[in-house]
DNA sequence: CGCTAACATGATAGCGCTAACATAACGAAT
DNA sequence: ATTCGTTATGTTAGCGCTATCATGTTAGCG
């Protein structure tokens, strides 16, 4: 039929069918064709049902490689967190992915694994599939990193945490946080806390945290020690904190009882660590929160479970993805993004571990 | 310097450099700067040299989708998932994950929400970026997608579980697990044992476990109650195991003890449920395993962390995800697969909590 | 009846890269 | 000197789609 003159350098692939084959099939130009299936409103409607007919027919499956090269769009949101083993992320992804897959919108999933030149390497592979629009968790990047996104001209989401971001900023305010807590357990007659807290140069959102601590403790005339776990960034080789942090709370119990056995409470940086030591304390049979207090972050399900619960901070997390996620398709839209800073709060869940 | 005719129909979008400016600046053609970059060894090692040099002066990004056009490959692996809600998922995704960007492939996320047809319409998607393999989480899959999948030609990997694979399969016995883990309540002397699910149309794996648990019963003339919580697909808009399960547990303990007063023992879908309903017993001041026993299916942390420690079934998920991976990469490397099959197995975690 | 606007469709030329083939230079083997 | 193989590089022609501009067709209007 058409013209199959055998050109010398054809490579073609795969023998799937093209737009040009459902377009002949169709009885339509190509360009028609492809307006029938992105732009269904600028064809005819009896033109668009012969062409979805020809779609069914052949089995065609668009190649979204070639049209976004050709148009340079992809509807690809590159999401780069630095961890999937922390649940914290998952749930931010999680209301990322509902609201972006809802809008047409496939995520690039990258972990650094706590690592900021990964992270760079992310990014510019991440440009390289012409994403439309990057969200990183966290204000933290290297000099590479924040020039690449600084030049990029595409929405920059920042998510977790609030700062001086780059572009937007979805999060919440961690010392304020770790102050609130702080204050929370003054008025339970804490004197004597403990921050315990792991991997604090890469946790630095816990880092945070026990600085609104120490602030509180430290207005109050009161000391506000610190006991690391594993010292280090979180790219280090993982010991206890693998399994989620239970182990290394029993651990942080331990140490505390032996190097401040003065102490009452302790603020542990996340519910994993507390609920470790909480369940610890009972096998130890240390009554929660008469002898030794515990509070925890996070808000994690487990933690409202246990007896006693344990007293926390929640943040909504996935309500912080969908929201991150909201705001960059309006600007992906075009319209004018009102806030650039979204603080999405916190709220102290006073369990009966204080 | 060069042919910079306005050529009428220009209309590059960014002011990105391309590779011809690359090459250019280099003084080299485009296509040994290509090779420069991608097949180091097939360039002389000062040319490559020069080209480095250009790339990193002009901030180039190679423009993946080009590059994905012309060779009609793209380092992307499909990941298919009914839900990121479930930590079981998350850690199988995150061993694939790891093998996979060490590679160099890049992994697109998919989640299904427990809908077939949605799967479908992810897999035309994956298709459509050209990718490289794709890995989905089970076995079941509806007419539309199997076609597609048997007719794609393209690695496909099918994990979790272990049946009649479309092609790769790494998983474990569903069935047997349920098996394993009657044959040991049925050895600790528990006659009356509840079977308790949520969704087991949904969670058609846990169904298969109910199966395998209601055979050993039956085969020692004994009964085997199924209490389903939320009956249904996992599709449906979620009510207590929206939070992990734990309230579900609770209230599946409840239900128990109120229809089936006799009960000595109950066999729980996963670990949420069973934590759940242990530390409900602890409420209720029910000791466990006298009173009651409780079994899981899992092997999370959190079970062997609570006391009693919870019974239950560990499989190595992140090590399936490796597995998975492993074979996937090997195959698309052209190496012969040897095995096509996979058997994972799992371990029983006797605890004390039976 | 001509003029314009709105709609529907098509021809052409890229998007930025790489596969396939072509060429050149050089030393080793015949 | 001729042939061959190896290595390094270049020329050309797409990959499959869509942006841009052009054209045709119909309706609306004074």
């Amino acid at each position: 039929m058409s013209n199959d003159a055998p050109n010398s350098r054809r490579r073609r692939s795969t023998e799937q069918p093209t737009l040009k084959q459902v377009a002949d099939a169709a009885g339509v130009s190509a360009i028609t064709a492809s307006r029938a299936l992105n732009r269904p409103d600028q064809v005819n409607e009896l033109t668009r049902a012969r062409v979805l007919e020809a779609v069914e027919r052949l089995g065609y499956v668009p190649n979204l490689v070639a049209g976004s090269l050709a148009s340079a769009r992809s509807r690809f949101i590159a999401v780069i967190v630095p961890s999937l083993a922390n649940s914290v992320f998952i749930e931010v992804i999680q209301g990322l992915q509902e609201t972006f897959e809802a809008q047409g919108y496939q995520i690039l999933l990258g972990n650094t694994e706590y690592d900021l030149e990964r992270e760079y390497q992310l990014i510019r592979t991440f440009l390289g599939w012409s994403c439309s629009a990057l969200v990183t968790a966290g204000l933290r990047h290297n000099e590479a990193c924040r020039t690449l996104l600084a030049n990029c001209d595409k929405p920059i989401m920042e998510v977790m945490e609030l700062g001086e971001a780059l572009d937007l900023n979805v999060g919440l305010d961690h010392t304020e946080a770790g102050r609130c807590m702080a204050r929370h357990l003054l008025e339970r007659g804490h004197r004597q806390a403990l921050f315990i807290g792991a991997r604090l140069a890469g946790d630095y959102r816990a880092g945070m945290r026990y600085e609104g601590h120490r602030e509180v403790f430290e207005q109050a005339g009161l000391a506000a020690p610190l006991l690391e776990l594993e010292r280090g960034g979180l790219a280090a080789p993982l010991l206890e904190l693998e399994r989620g942090g239970l182990d290394a709370g029993a651990t942080g119990l331990e140490r505390a009882l032996a190097e401040h056995p003065g102490i009452g409470a302790i603020h542990f940086a996340n519910d994993d660590l507390a609920t470790g030591a909480l369940l610890h304390a009972q096998r130890l049979g240390l009554t929660v929160p008469q002898r030794i207090a515990i509070a925890g972050f996070n808000g994690l399900p487990i933690g409202q479970h246990i007896t006693p619960r344990l007293t926390t901070i929640r943040s909504p997390r996935q309500a912080m993805g969908e929201l991150a996620a909201t705001a960059v398709i309006r600007r992906l839209e075009g319209q004018r993004v009102v806030r650039r800073q979204h603080d999405v709060g916190f709220e102290l869940l006073v369990g009966d571990s204080t």
